[in-house]
DNA sequence: CATGAATGAGCCTTCATTCAT
DNA sequence: TATGAATGAAGGCTCATTCAT
């Protein structure tokens, strides 16, 4: 197994690029992208300046991807989920276990500041992050999923579509987490969802 | 200085004030704080750069000054129209109403690119922009106000508080703005908002 | 005459363009483009880097600057010695008081340094200098010129035309050039050109 | 090492050198010598960048080595070429053919580019190549060696030496070199250096 | 010999800020 | 007040060279 295994100096390499990337990692998400500079980025990993452009082929590259794979991880974490969910489950059990489930990830898993990191890359202009759009549309297929799997259940007398409510969801999810960024306070991200989801259930079943 | 009439020379100096003030405005807007140049605010004001230091301390400062400006433009607007509501009119289509108000001002008055303005200040860290909290919180009373004054009938049977209401309908809003900014494709501000308030309206009430 | 004279600010300004500019020019003879850097220019002109930004927009540009400044100089020279020659003179003696001339000016004016900065700027592809180009137009023009002048009694047999004479002429003149900028011993680029001109002249007289 | 017979260690060796020199080569003929890079040189030879400093020391020295081998090459057809002619031929057409001689090794084996290089690298002080010097002494030498033949004949009533005439050649035929490399329209050196030549034996000869 | 990761000095350029006029 | 030349600390990036494997 020559092409398999990796030579010591191959792992080197790829912990130099780890460090570099885990360090660069950290700084964004406390400051801004511009003002993060690839001198501390390297100070940060303990190597020198050259070996980031070793690994890395400018500051933007690093930046894209990271949030890549920040994108990818999300969208996966929820996708399993989802799929472990009882076929048989009511529509509104399942969407309110999929929203939960959402919070206890961002929560848990991805954290607040890593999310502020997400939602910052939308509002600037400069990065054409290809992933972010597409972690949209993929948020957007669950809660259609969901939404579509018993509509008539969910929304019997409703005159929106099953999209434009999976649209509209989205949207709320969207403000929870935006505000759940920017409070400073602790706000609990799971009872909040709960709470506002539930009473868009009921406003859509009636 | 006895009397409030300005001499020509102050008032000279307050119209370069202003064309820097403006000049920084508009470049804000379109381009990130971090990518605007003071050479560039005083080029397009028409001024040499010695006089950008006159008026103003640093170019913080003036992104300060911008935003606290547009936060108080913003909740005058909402709160004269508040005001000019007939005292009658049911709870719930008060509420609609200034839901549309704000769908209208925002997209006509203020326009999605300030907003983006707003919204990304509060996702960066390193300006500690007290008006931009006050504004969630000026927000957050018109809503409550408006559901206060007929708690009962909007909500007959909820567990909620009226306060929890709105914080969540301030989230709400929060993210229709977020999408508002975030998509490039053209979304009816107005038309969303009232179709997601409807429903909460109709979820709360059950 | 308030636009005419300079305030103390604004020869003060054109003071510090000189030395950045004089020092580019003296590094420039000395060592290629590429090799000379803008640390090593203001420190020579004693001043900070920053300032160099100031009066000029890039290291590019101050080469251009100085090599047209170059061409323009050899050819105001160069004309004006023309224009005061007798109009009598003989066409040969006339031709060969221009060589003579031009090996004056080569020599005493211009110097060896700068001609070789001139003739390198040639072999090199990146600078696209329009000056460059027309410099060997205009002393092309000088040398057609004067043949033309009297070409019958130059070259009472010549199967070549006048312009194929002058064009022959400038290439001599630059090998002339050449061999003296690359030698290192001494050269007397006067006699030099003197015997070798006779000589074509002679030639083409047959 | 008592036989000259190559390992196939040294056989592939020798190869990897070969590959990087006709890289280098090939790579500073369309370009400045600062900016060809040792990256751009591995890259294209398909070897890794320590390979480099395996068989030579430092940039330079591959620049050192590519020159003295072109003014080799140059050199060695010419003189084959002039040991070549009838012994019994007149001085001015012997002459005449080594100047079509070496304007056609220019054309058609050296080529342009090539040239362009050399002729460069003299106008360069950085590098001291011992080579390029001693190139014009062996021109000059091949020049002087025909001239000298039969003075007599050449220039019957010359004040000149037969040295002072071979310099002087020598510098024509550099003229002619530099425009040819230096002119973008295309030029036919062979007829513009025989019409040249031409010119300078019969004004030699009056 | 061959490799390519690692190095760090150095490059050009930008830019907020200062200050003499 | 107004000016704009002057400053110098960074910034992102390049590249010849070294060296452990």
């Amino acid at each position: 197994m020559t092409d398999n295994t990796l030579s010591s100096r191959q792992k080197q390499a790829l912990q130099t690029r780890e460090k570099i990337y885990e360090s660069a990692e950290e700084l964004f998400i406390e400051n801004d992208f511009e003002s993060v500079t690839v001198d501390q980025i390297v100070k940060k990993a303990g190597v020198a300046k050259g070996s980031f452009y070793v690994h890395f082929a400018s500051k933007d590259e690093v930046i894209v991807l990271l949030i890549n794979d920040y994108v990818e991880k999300v969208d996966t974490d929820y996708k399993s989920f989802l799929d472990s969910l009882a076929e048989d489950m009511p529509a509104d059990e399942k969407f309110l276990a999929l929203v939960e489930k959402i919070a206890e990830v961002l929560t848990e898993n991805i954290g607040k500041e890593n999310m502020r990191l997400l939602y910052r890359v939308q509002l600037e202009k400069k990065l054409n992050v290809s992933s972010v759009i597409s972690y949209d549309r993929d948020l957007y297929k669950m809660f259609l999923q969901v939404i579509e799997e018993d509509f008539e259940s969910l929304a019997p007398h409703s005159s929106l579509s099953a999209e434009n409510v999976a649209r509209q969801f989205v949207t709320v999810y969207r403000g929870l987490v935006f505000d759940w960024c920017v409070r400073t306070r602790e706000l609990d991200l799971k009872t909040e969802a709960l709470d506002l989801y539930e009473m868009l259930l009921k406003g859509l079943n009636e």
